[in-house]
DNA sequence: TTCGAATTCTTCACTCAATGAAATAAGGTT
DNA sequence: AACCTTATTTCATTGAGTGAAGAATTCGAA
């Protein structure tokens, strides 16, 4: 079962000192009077409230806003050193961990090789590139609110078991549990997109939006989505494979052993495979996106087709999330949006050509270019969106489903 | 703004009482003790709330269980007649209405003719349907709780407000708030799939089932979707536009003025329009869709082709689904699943082919016709569910967004 | 300078839903 | 009939939130 159920009076307090926090957090400074219009509590609670919250030190008093008439409002923010996360994304070869305060700032930012891909391997490496950025930081362990791991693949957050890791070969490794073994802190392991997702929805331009997608181009093509503002994870974690969607049902063959996947038609490598393909002689074949930007910027009309086929595909895919879904928000992502208006001009036109009627107005777009620091740091975003998730969340499985219809 | 907040104290009363009402519900007739387990909640609170909904009439006494070694329980069932819903479903050219109780069973069915789209002409059908249908329920307007309207297209519930209408042509339509206008009584207007999802999300497969989808088959191509146990419906109620995704970017054109729609490609008057342009001759062609099941049925292959081309890309687009939201359970409905499995052989072998990995796995399919009278039951299910609707959902908007991450 | 009005924040008596334990009810078993 | 078991009700207690009164500031005008 569950941990005891303490009472609904205690689920109340926990819910109005989440909510008080929260708003803080999200609403910068705020006198006590401020948060009692937001949070529509009494002076009393609020007064209350945040007596606890200071002593335990959430949150501090800073300074006092200009006056009003009449008493001073003494301003409160969150205490970002409040606590630490640890983040660590793990890549083909190697794992990048960053330490991060409660505003997910990085304190701490280290790189680590990985020798191997087996499970122990990359669990040792992980724990040790753990222990080591807690040291550098000159952090001590008690104040580390817990490690969050992200990587691509199927994965079920609630277990933290890693049902499919496509670099790593892995199936249904329980990795949240191998590493909670050798170090004494609780471990959140997600996909890597969706940890992206949950800092944009705390610290991000997700802040406040109930529906929201995040799109990673790069290596691979990836989705996370925030609906009734929380994270979608379907089933077993198996949301978002807008990568593998099939836009091309006679197209080339995927790594997944599908064909046609978006993935295979639009990712990065698949844009340096398109000019591979089409241009077999000794002339100097792109390595790298940088390559084929490059040569784009030179005027080399086939890389500028690459890229522009790989946006018409990623566009089309994006039509059908906003014809199925409509968000309010969608942000564009990854180490690949970098290739710039080459590929998010025929994005933009396959999108008004594909999204049904007027539903793209409803939708509004971000680009946010993603590098191994801001990958670390979404990790690290996973451990913070955990001390801050309201209670009703955990107390949900407890009970009838509580927010159920 | 909102009705006056009255404490906190009163929500948690509020849900509890909704929780207990839930369980009641769902779970059949009960014991006091069985709810006391089911919803956490102490003896004394379920005692305290249960004898509440008895005095309202919500719930009714009826009988004791087998004995179990002690005293009898005394079980507790809904009382299906503690309120009434009315649903309207409107069509082309007609409109359906039902009475139901609180368990969506039909108490009442007609039909009416509607002569013209203006809004005054359809919304005048509608009341005059609407008051002859309590009529001859013979149940007083004091006992309905509500009127619940489908109509295909793209609606805000929230606003009652249709913003498309594709048989209408009616754009940025308040129809809820033109027939509340007419009768006092709460109206919910919605999208005709969505009154369906929430209908199977009450009282048929969806129970208890945290993220589903159901499509309809048939004149369109539509869907609703469950996600976090509520309903989801994007933006402006923009979602769930399935049949409007883009298979084929140079397929043939659709009514909503795009090209190679699903809903061009596979729905119903596709299936016929395929025939007809392949056959151009004057051998007989096929009015409806049970025209091509007949022949089908008698071994012509051309009308197989159709039915089974048509299965192809609907299963496409359900892979689309599975990739992306991967929901627990899809319900396959519509007047289209008549065509058995010509179609459903051809969608279950796309869906292998084009879904992810192992997601299909986790998915199971239902398949479940709709006729008109389904229809009209589903327009009534939104009244009723938003009866049994969480309060906490009421008051979200009240606070910071309690579920807030 | 002094007083009063305005505004912020704290304190405290009160309220009410939930709790938990004791009491009551009602059936079985020996 | 005495006794056990289970179901339900009753009731004193608890604790979070409320609302009003009070304390703390600040501003502005006499």
């Amino acid at each position: 079962m569950s941990a005891p159920r303490r009472g609904d009076r205690d689920l109340i307090k926990a819910l109005n000192r989440n909510l008080v926090l929260n708003i803080v957090r999200r609403q910068g400074p705020l006198s006590r009077t401020q948060i009692r219009d937001l949070s529509r509590l009494s002076m009393g609670a609020v007064s209350q409230i945040t007596a606890e919250l200071l002593d335990e030190g959430w949150v501090r008093e800073v300074g006092e806003s200009e006056p009003t008439g009449g008493r001073r409002q003494i301003l409160l923010r969150l205490r970002p050193q409040a606590g630490y996360a640890v983040g660590v994304k793990l890549m083909e070869d190697r794992i990048v961990c960053a330490v991060t305060d409660l505003e997910v700032s990085e304190v701490l930012y280290l790189e680590q090789p990985t020798l191997g891909h087996s499970p122990e391997v990359v669990v040792s490496a992980i724990v040790s590139a753990v222990r080591q950025a807690i040291v550098d930081a000159g952090i001590s362990s008690r104040q580390v609110l817990g490690i969050g791991v992200g990587l691509a693949g199927v994965v079920n957050m609630q277990s933290g078991v890693v049902h499919y890791s496509p670099f790593f070969q892995w199936r249904e490794l329980p990795l949240a549990d191998l590493i909670a073994a050798q170090i004494k802190l609780p471990v959140y392991v997600d996909n890597d997109v969706n940890t992206l997702t949950l800092t944009e929805h705390l610290f991000g331009a997700g802040h406040d939006i109930e529906n929201f997608a995040v799109i990673t181009v790069g290596r691979g093509i990836g989705m996370g989505m925030v609906l009734h503002h929380r994270l979608y994870q379907g089933g077993p974690g198996g949301a978002g494979e807008f990568g593998h969607l099939t836009l091309d049902v006679d197209g080339p063959p995927c790594d997944c052993g599908k064909r046609g996947c978006l993935e295979a038609l639009a990712s990065d490598p698949a844009v340096i495979r398109y000019i591979q393909q089409r241009r077999p002689d000794g002339r100097a074949l792109p390595g790298t996106l940088l390559d084929v930007i490059a040569a784009a910027d030179g005027g080399d009309a086939l890389a500028r087709e690459a890229l522009e086929v790989s946006g018409r595909y990623i566009g089309l895919g994006l039509s059908m999330i906003v014809n199925l879904l409509c968000p309010t928000l969608i942000v564009l992502s990854g180490e690949g949006v970098i290739a710039g208006e080459y590929r998010l001009a025929p994005i933009r036109e396959a999108l008004r050509r594909h999204a049904f009627n007027g539903l793209l107005d409803n939708v509004s777009f971000i680009i946010k270019p993603t590098d191994d620091r801001a990958w670390a740091r979404g990790a690290a975003g996973l451990v913070v969106a955990k001390s801050f998730e309201s209670p009703l969340v955990k107390a949900e499985g407890d009970r009838g489903g509580l927010g159920a219809t």
